[in-house]
Parts: C-alpha cells; sequence; structure tokens
DNA sequence: CCCGCTCTGGACTTGCGGGTCCATTTTATG
DNA sequence: CATAAAATGGACCCGCAAGTCCAGAGCGGG
C-alpha cells in the first residue's frame, strides 16, 4: 500500500523503525506535532538523523503520518474490549466509562486529536487517515445501535447511523475541550446526554428541513 | 488586563493596529497559525516589521493572542441575534441553523477551532481566553434552557448547565471533524441529536456514578 | 517653529530545524 | 570468508522566520 522504493528491512531495521514511530508518538503526545522537532525524536528513541531519513525517506511528514496511522489504530484498540460488543445498556455504560476514564486519565495529551488537529488539515493523506478512522468507528457504534433496536431496546425509529455520528462528534468535541481547557465534563455531558436520548429514545434523529 | 507598558496610540497607530489584528486573522484562517509567518502578515497588511513589533512588543505569541481574542469575540457576536433569545422552538432551530450554515459555508476555516488548537494547548493565557469563551457560550445556551423550562417547554428535571454543557461539546466535536475531514454531517447530527433530546426531555441529564 | 513623541521602512542578525552526505560498522547470504 | 546490502553516526548545509536596530518621516502641542 505505501511503498516499493523501500529496501527491505532486516529485523533489527524493523525493530529500529517501531522505536522510532513510538517514540515520536510519545514526544507528540506531550509537545505536539508542530512542537516537536527530529532532534527531539532523535534524542529520545536513541538513534541518528540519517536512521530517521533512512526509514522515513519522506522525511517529518512521512514519520507523522506513520504516528496518525498507530495512533489511529491505538484509539480502536482501547476501546475495543467494549466496541465490538455494544449490546446491551452494561455494555454502553461500559465503554462510556473506558472513553471518559482513558481521556481523564492522559487529560491534555490525546494523541489522536492532536494529530487530528495540528496535521489532519494540511496534508490530504492524514485527512483520508482521520476520514477513515472516523468511518470505522462510528460503524462499530453504529452496528452496536443496530443490534440494540434488533433486541428492542432502542427505538427502531431512530437513526442508527446518525446516532453513531453524533456520539462520535460528542467524543469529539468533549476531548477538545478537555484538550484546550483541561476541563472533562464537557465530554462526559455530551457522552451522556446522546446516551440518554438513545435510552429513552427520544423520538426521531431526523433532521428536519435541509 | 494587558499593558501599562504600551505608548499610548494616536488614532493613526489604532488603525493600523486593527488592520494587523485583521489581516493576521485573516491569514491564519486560511493558513492555521503554524503556517501563519509574520512576514506573510506583513505582506497582506501592508506593513513593515517594526509595526508589528512596535503595536506587539511580546511578538507573534501576543499579536496571536489578540487575533484569538478577536475570533472569541467574533463566534459569540455571529450568533448573537439568536443566542440571546433561545425562547421558543423557532429560536432554537434559528439558532441551529445559523451555526450549522456558518461552518458549512467556511468549511474548513473556523478561525477559532485553529487557535483553539494550534495555540490553545501551548500557552496558559490563550487557554484562559478559550475557557473563558465556551463558559460564556455555555452559559448563554444555559439560560435559554432555563428560559425553555420556566415556560414550561423542557422538563425542569433536566440539568440546564449539564445539557448546554453538551450543546457546546457537540458543536465543538462536529466542527472539529468538519475541519479535519469536510463532513458536515457530524455537526448536523450531534446538534439535531442533543437539541431533541432537549425537547422530548429525556429523562435524567444526571451521571449515574463518579 | 521647534521639540519630542509616535509611526514607519527595511536591512540585518541569529538560531533553529529539516534535510543531505559520506564514512563506518553490522548483518545477511552464498 | 567474501561481498553486497542494510544499518548507523554525526558533521554539515541551507533556508526560513522571529526578532533587533537604527535612521528617518509625520504629527502634535507649546
Amino acid at each position: 500500500m505505501h511503498d516499493g522504493t523501500a529496501p527491505r528491512l532486516t529485523p533489527k531495521g524493523m525493530a529500529t523503525r517501531r522505536r522510532i514511530v513510538e517514540g515520536a508518538a510519545e514526544e507528540i503526545r506531550e509537545r505536539g506535532a508542530a512542537g516537536t522537532t527530529l532532534d527531539d525524536i532523535r534524542a529520545r528513541t536513541g538513534t541518528s538523523k540519517s536512521q530517521i531519513f533512512h526509514y522515513f525517506p519522506g522525511g517529518k511528514e512521512e514519520l507523522l503520518l506513520a504516528v496518525a496511522g498507530r495512533e489511529a489504530e491505538r484509539v480502536l484498540e482501547d476501546q475495543e474490549p467494549h466496541l465490538g460488543d455494544l449490546t446491551t445498556w452494561a455494555a454502553w455504560q461500559a465503554w462510556r466509562d473506558a472513553v471518559v476514564r482513558r481521556y481523564e486519565q492522559q487529560g491534555v495529551n490525546c494523541p489522536l486529536g492532536v494529530l487530528i488537529t495540528e496535521l489532519g488539515r494540511t496534508t490530504p493523506a492524514a485527512q483520508a487517515l482521520t476520514g477513515q478512522l472516523i468511518s470505522q468507528w462510528q460503524s462499530a457504534l453504529r452496528t452496536g445501535i443496530r443490534h440494540m433496536q434488533d433486541s428492542g431496546e432502542v427505538d427502531r425509529r431512530l437513526d442508527a447511523d446518525r446516532t453513531a455520528a453524533a456520539l462520535v462528534a460528542a467524543v469529539q468535541g468533549g476531548v477538545t475541550i478537555l484538550m484546550s481547557t483541561g476541563a472533562i465534563g464537557h465530554l462526559e455531558a455530551a457522552l451522556d446526554t446522546t446516551l440518554t436520548l438513545l435510552r429513552t429514545g427520544g423520538v426521531p434523529a431526523v433532521r428536519p428541513g435541509t
């Protein structure tokens, strides 16, 4: 999918490459993408400039993209115990708690948020990546909602996809606010509010006009 | 609040200062804060380097802060016809439409979003600023909700503040997603979902545990 | 009309950070 | 063990952009 020019890597090479991506990810989580320099990464990972360019010929941009991809995976992985099995209210609650707890812990350091906001707007490749992540996420939630509808726990008239979209946006918004002000309340409020709608099956999540 | 070292400005000086802030704001909306250089601003506003530092001795950071302040005002101003008078469902709908329309128009270029995400995390001053904006915004919405409760249009048991927080987060999340993927659907879904909750008065917007 | 202020222009300095290069060491393979 | 390819170290280059400086223009009040 992404190369052909790449020299094939030895085990050692793969390890180093991994180290670089991981280290870069940590650095970025702390300092932001813009505030992170190749030299910071080099120092943290105990590598040299040439290694970075050896494994990422495209330079910083390519590296950031790799990091973004890794972080996108993590976002879904971290919720995975729950995300794949949203079939009961308890499961939904557990998922909600997991999300809140996770961001509560890491506070300001939202890995994906950083990439999404600082890098996502600029390059089309990164944009595609975030687009895919959001779509996967939304899809998992939608599946969960449909499940609940099938088992009669959620009103059938509810637009599952749209509600899933609202949930994703709620999390994203809550996290953005958390990142910029440190308040976790908005994330909780947004999540709980949307979940409440799910429970009460507030009639139509359907747009009026447009 | 912000100076004392400042030499008092003549009318001409104030005009120039304004020009710089406006120009910088436009530039940042297009290119992002990180991607905007003082020289870009200088060129666009037809000023010279020394002028920028004359009016903003603190350099780029001080200028960005001024821009952020200006944009924060704009955000509220733009919604003001509606935000101050959320006393009927029609008004809420009008507000919702105004928000969606506005971001639909400007697409990727969310002035405040750019500042919030690129600058808000770094400097404490900017963080305070965004915090204040969010709090004002939330407060206006809360007032609106209380109004609706008083007139019996919204369930009294609803936590007005919490729901207002959810609304702010919904907008923020929708806009963030809009900025990083170009999709407006999430903003609409998040807004409509939360507003639907308001209408149906989905019982308790209250946290279960924690 | 003159003194001092603000205002302006733009050349210059400086540091930082991305990217290049090449010499050297290590690893894979026959 | 020989050789090629990959892995590594680190010095170096270069451009960009923030910030400095000073010389001069314009204006305002006494």
